[in-house]
DNA sequence: TAAAGTACTTTGAAATTCAAAGTTATAAAA
DNA sequence: TTTTATAACTTTGAATTTCAAAGTACTTTA
């Protein structure tokens, strides 16, 4: 077993580590805030929110407010939990 | 400016990643140790470690010992102010 | 002399990533 | 009413990256 074991590939991305951390600290997050806060391409956005969802680290719903439609962002307890080991993993990494 | 734009895309990798944690925290690492350690193919470490060279992150150095072939890693100045800046960049992502 | 160690390089296939363009549906503006 | 805009993708196709496995070359140990 290597150091390395314990990083999540998933991870391994920018943009992904990005939405992730972000949908650690807000309760949710909708299409246009992740796109303003990443600085990401619509499609780069679809397709890596995309992984994760099929990850189950995250949910991905769709609504409408008012008559806009609205899509929602929120991490599932799976993606927390693995979040959490990937920063653990990091930490011991860095700091040995 | 997006939230993600000081994570150094050399670093998304968890191998390149394994290879500076390492050579930040080691004076130098050889061959063999950085492949225990991380626990990869040769292949894998010897490209992986020569894209870091490329980039000036590291440097490679071929020696004998006694007989035996033997190659030596460091991290440059550059490589430890790169390396810094990154986990800066995903401390700040990640303790918003 | 045969096997194993050191440190790769090469190969070729698979997977990933990307921006750009296209899509669907609603809504506001001119 | 035609155009433009917003929202949230999907599709496409090319480029890049990644990977394991095999090959290389030289040395040493059994």
């Amino acid at each position: 077993m290597g150091l390395i074991d314990n990083i999540n590939k998933l991870f391994d991305h920018r943009i992904r580590l990005g939405i992730m951390s972000i949908l650690m600290v807000n309760e949710y997050v909708d299409f246009n805030g992740l796109k303003e806060l990443l600085d990401v391409t619509d499609g780069n956005l679809a397709s890596h929110s995309k992984t994760l969802e099929k990850a189950e680290y995250i949910k991905i719903e769709k609504s409408f407010i008012g008559k806009k439609p609205n899509t929602r962002y929120t991490i599932t307890p799976l993606g927390k939990n693995a979040f959490k080991k990937h920063i653990d993993a990091l930490e011991n990494l860095i700091k040995r």
